[in-house]
DNA sequence: ACGGATTTTTAGACTAGCTTAAAAATTAAT
DNA sequence: ATTAATTTTTAAGCTAGTCTAAAAATCCGT
């Protein structure tokens, strides 16, 4: 069975793939798991032979399907404990990661599908992120960022592209959660700030840094 | 931080020197976390200074305070684990413990406290064994093995010495689990097995190996 | 096409944990 | 009190994963 590093590895790769839309490189990945260079090169040659991805010497790395199909039940996993800790344990969505960290690689095919049954098979997680389902399929979501809609539209929040703690307790701060709703006040040309009604309240100025890290689905 | 490698090690140290009433040793540590004597003398040299036990060579090893402490805490997340997963999830009573060995390593203060509030606070886990309070305090009861009973005598199952899968498994088949009201018809004196009324259906044969393993409060 | 910067790999060494085989200490039996 | 059996420790060596420093390969600007 893959060790808890091996899993890391796996998702890490996967994770970088995805954005990068190409092969993951030893430094990306080294930076991502807060390692050295050395030890990813090192790694991956140890790792090679157990059919989990492609790796080509000074070309970087990318996932067999073996690979995505480990990496997608690991975020599978991921996503769902996310949600048991938000919604039944009541922590906040900057609180949960840290702890799905650890708890994706607890080993038992069952746990996960009875936990699963438990919370009702949800869709998302607490950031709004895609739940896969036991066979890999993820159900994805007609988004915008904010910082795409114009002067007077409105839309709900549905999820956030940065995970940051930081980020995420200034949104709390500002009452901006999943489910919130928003319309646009104003849009300044200059620095693409937005002043934008919460929930009804009176409008707030918002960065651009801001508003392009959170997604809404738009709303008549 | 302690390594789950650490945690395991403490925990068996606890549990040996619980069941022997004596300091635990080598053959004893290796027998139950599966290892050899080998092992467990390199790793108890290993450890001895960071104060969880007091080691003396040939003369087994002793838990400090310090260790007591990270011991019942690790019973503490065990077992509250236990409950969730059989309370919650619907798991058997012979299947919580595999997955709970591994969720009692999860490292966060505040995720055992609110599991606990989730289950409300309960004092036993699906094995009827006492969960200590967040200060390491066990609720103790006046429970008797059913193999003490006299015939005629009545009582409720309160929980059971023996954790082994077929064991517990033999007792579902039987309808016996926490809760069970059972009633002693006769008592062998040969080899001391019982007849028992289990929820008031027709009496069964149980083997002394079977009645001394199962623990009951009585009843009038 | 070359030189410098950047990225990646290699080399060598370290820790945690484990193994087997042999040596030493302890315990038990005569 | 010896000897024999048992338990424990030591010795030597293995794997997984990590590190730093240095070498090698690739990339990039001119
Ligand atoms: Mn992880
Ligand atoms: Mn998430
Ligand atoms: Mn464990
Ligand atoms: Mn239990």
């Amino acid at each position: 069975m893959a060790t808890q590093t091996e899993e890391d590895y796996i998702k890490a790769i996967f994770k970088i793939t995805e954005r990068n839309q190409g092969a993951a490189n030893t430094n990306a990945i080294a930076k991502y798991l807060n390692t050295s260079a050395a030890s990813v090169t090192d790694m991956l040659k140890r790792l090679s032979d157990k059919d989990y991805f492609h790796y080509e010497k000074y070309k970087g790395v990318y996932l067999t399907s073996k690979g995505i199909q480990m990496a997608t039940q690991l975020v599978r996993k991921h996503r769902l404990w996310e949600v048991f800790l938000a919604k039944k344990l009541d922590f906040s969505w900057e609180e949960v990661h840290d702890i799905a960290e650890q708890l994706e690689h607890i080993k038992s095919d069952t746990l996960i599908e009875k936990l699963d049954a438990f919370l009702g098979h949800p869709k998302y997680d607490p950031h709004g992120d895609p739940i896969p389902n036991a066979e890999g399929k993820f159900t994805l979501r007609n988004q915008f960022g904010l910082s795409t809609l114009s002067k007077g539209e409105k839309g709900i929040v549905v999820g956030v592209k940065e995970h940051d703690k930081d980020f995420l307790q200034y949104l709390n701060q500002l009452e901006i959660g999943l489910g919130t709703e928003v319309e646009v006040i104003d849009v300044v040309d200059f620095d693409h700030s937005i002043k934008l009604k919460i929930n009804n309240q009176e409008a707030t100025s918002l960065s651009y840094k801001v508003t392009k890290n959170i997604y809404i689905k738009k709303q008549a």
